[in-house]
DNA sequence: TCACGGAATATTTTT
DNA sequence: TATTCCGTGA
């Protein structure tokens, strides 16, 4: 056994950004205008070329690490600066927290007027738009926005109600034809299409899958339901359909700018566009080599599509990688390299240091977590806080093992990705009752509500909700339901929760008080693991307590749900505390790290098993392993467990990842450990 | 009509 | 492995 003691670098001096020489060449705008912030001193010649080339449309292609992030921080600054209204700036990004962060770092840049410029993610700006005009295209504004699982609850009521699971033959389960119905719309092809393209076995029942497609679309439109790709589409659709809004929607935003174009679909370059209809002064951030979410019907060609749309488009190329040393770069080059399909860039960097990445096999996956666990240790005794040191994965099942390790060894950790706790059940219990006050015809919500309590099934459930409904008072309409004998406990008690909301005006705090309570018993009753959830729920009534409005909480639920796992015992309360991070390689997008491990780096795992008969499927997982590997500064390890045995397709995984096989020794070192 | 248990089945990533 | 689906007995 060879021993890997003393595989890391250890870098004595942190990384700073450096300052960069501007050369002589370099033409100045000719008008004499005072800048405060030293854009000149700070940025290299094509980041101030970005940041400074303020109008028509732009395209700048960001290779990983190149100051992509501090490009659009110092252009907002630079706009500010220069006296345009920050309402007047728009800037479209991938996550809330992506927006937030660029708008704090240009308000440290600049003063807060920064933090007015208007900011988010696609989704959540569409929403923001429909709120105000969805009444131009035939809806109400008080729409209750459906997550995944809602849209899923959804149509396993029609599935059901149409009885198709009952013919002799399969039929698909809700999830999968919630898949094929995102997929449809996302990618812009007919759902006929996509069952003979990716679902083949189903083509004999394509007549039903439609009916229930049919119903589905007609069945959001009665309740007020907006699914997320509903978002997408009617704003779109409104854009197009009435220039006046238009109009008025693309005149009030001067500037607007995107990040991570790469990961948009063709419903967000529709918008897009017809965005710009006042003016062209868009720009556009992203790397093809970063796209991540094919399976969500991003499509990268939008990035090489955007000259197309924008004739007058200026592109602007960020080679030069501020973050990883030479021997990472040169390792992510050639894993990019064996990607099929790319806009050809090499990335160099001038910063010094960083170890050689190295590949450790190891005999199971509990000694897989063992060996990560006691190279974290050690980091952290040399000086490297937990905080700057990430393990990636794939999924988010993945880290699993390595969190009992490292709750063992009581190391803090915080895990970003994978599950959600919004999506459990007790969460989806308690935002039902919620829902139900702010849209009092939310039927998803009145059978989750009416479900919990004994006796009551699906038809009772049904028989209730209906009866509400045509009273048309509103939730006050539970109040005429009648008793039945055995089953009226339950409701009775259903009936003085919302008496209790109904007795005065309440805030979103008080009224997640009064759901709690109400919930306790049900709770207890139905899970073993009630303490447990217990603490979620009081988690997230400190969240309600930010919010003064009911409608804004149940929207955030929805967009931007938090996305880290809280069942952490370590995070407590703490805010600055130092944590070692565990996330997902989508969800690591745009950050970086001190070391970055990434395991499971197995094939079969990473890329997937589910991957390896799409030639597509593949290109992706590649790009996933080059944008999890270039989240790394200093250090960079892969790990993968030997001889795992996968029950689905009764293969015995064994061997690393074919994306970092055959590579060179001195590129990527090699090791073993028991 | 509900609750429960056995059988089938898909299995990641996220707004 | 865990969830979802379906049939059966109460």
């Amino acid at each position: 056994m060879i021993s890997v003691k003393d595989i890391f670098l250890i870098n004595k001096n942190p990384y700073t950004i450096s300052s960069y020489k501007m050369p002589e060449q370099l033409h100045l705008p000719d008008y004499k205008e005072h800048f405060n912030i030293k854009y000149e001193e700070e940025l290299n010649p094509s980041q101030i070329e970005a940041v400074t080339s303020l109008d028509g449309p732009m395209l700048v292609i960001a290779g990983a690490g190149s100051g992509k992030t501090r490009t659009l921080t110092y252009r907002v600054a630079r706009l500010v600066e220069k006296g345009i209204s920050p309402a007047a700036i728009l800037l479209l990004t991938f996550t809330r927290k992506a927006s937030m962060e660029m708008l704090t770092r240009a308000t440290k840049l600049l003063d807060n007027r920064c933090e007015r410029v208007s900011g988010g993610t696609f989704h959540s700006f569409s929403n923001s738009m429909l709120r105000r005009y969805a009444s131009y295209i035939g809806f109400d504004n008080k729409y209750t926005i459906l997550d995944r699982v809602d849209a899923e609850s959804l149509i396993g009521m029609i599935r059901k109600e149409l009885a198709l699971g009952s013919k002799k033959r399969a039929f698909p389960r809700k999830q999968t034809l919630g898949n094929i119905f995102s997929r449809s719309v996302n990618k812009a092809l007919s759902v006929e299409d996509v069952v003979y393209d990716d679902y083949p076995h189903f083509t004999h029942i394509i007549e039903d899958i439609l009916i229930l497609f049919d119903m589905y679309k007609n069945r959001k439109a009665e309740h007020n339901f907006f699914d997320y790709d509903d978002l997408l589409v009617y704003f779109h659709l409104l854009l197009k359909n009435h220039p006046d809004i238009r109009d008025r929607i693309s005149s009030s935003y001067k500037y607007i700018m995107v990040d991570e174009y790469q990961d948009t679909n063709h419903i967000q370059a529709g918008i897009l566009y017809l965005l710009t209809s006042a003016n062209k002064n868009v720009m556009v951030v992203g790397d093809d080599s970063q796209s991540i979410y094919a399976f969500r019907g991003a499509n990268f060609k939008n990035i090489i599509d955007f000259p197309k749309m924008f004739p007058e488009t200026r592109i602007i190329t960020l080679e030069e990688n501020y973050r990883s040393g030479q021997p990472i770069l040169d390792l992510t080059n050639v894993i990019i390299d064996r990607a099929a399909e790319k806009y050809s860039k090499k990335l160099f960097t001038r910063k010094p240091g960083g170890s050689t990445p190295v590949i450790i096999g190891t005999r199971s996956e509990n000694s897989q977590s063992r060996f990560v666990v006691e190279k974290i240790l050690q980091l952290n005794k040399s000086g490297i806080s937990l905080s700057r040191i990430a393990v990636l994965f794939r999924a988010g099942f993945h880290s699993f093992d390595l969190e009992i390790e490292l709750a063992r060894e009581q190391i803090p950790f915080i895990k970003v990705g994978g599950f959600k706790f919004i999506e459990s059940a007790h969460i989806k219990d308690v935002l039902a009752h919620l829902r139900v006050i702010y849209n009092p015809y939310d039927r998803i919500s009145w059978y989750r509500i009416l479900l919990l309590l004994n006796k009551i099934g699906p038809k009772t459930a049904q028989d209730i909700y209906e009866a509400i409904s045509s009273e048309k008072s509103g939730y006050s309409g539970i109040f005429t339901i009648k008793h039945k004998a055995g089953r009226s406990q339950g409701i009775d008690r259903l009936k003085e929760f919302f008496s209790t909301i109904d007795l005065r005006p309440m805030s979103v705090a008080e009224m997640g008080e009064t759901v709690l309570n109400y919930y306790a018993p049900i709770l207890k009753d139905k899970y073993d693991d009630h303490p447990k959830r217990a603490r979620d729920l009081e988690h997230l009534l400190t969240i309600m307590q930010r919010y003064d409005n009911l409608e804004q909480f149940l929207t955030d639920m929805a967009l931007e749900p938090p996305n880290t796992s809280i069942d952490d015992t370590f995070s407590a309360d703490s805010p600055d505390d130092d944590r070692l991070v565990l996330s997902t390689v989508h969800s690591a997008k745009g950050l970086e790290w001190h070391t970055v491990f990434i395991i499971w780096a197995l094939d079969g795992r990473f890329p997937s098993i589910h991957a390896l008969n799409s030639e597509e499927e593949l290109e992706e997982e590649l790009r996933l392993m080059y944008v999890a590997a270039t989240r790394a500064k200093e250090n960079l390890v892969f790990a993968y467990p030997n001889q795992i045995y996968d029950r689905s397709s009764g293969m015995t995984l064994s061997r690393p990842s074919r994306f970092l096989d055959m590579i060179p020794g001195n590129i990527l070192e090699k090791y073993y450990v028991d």
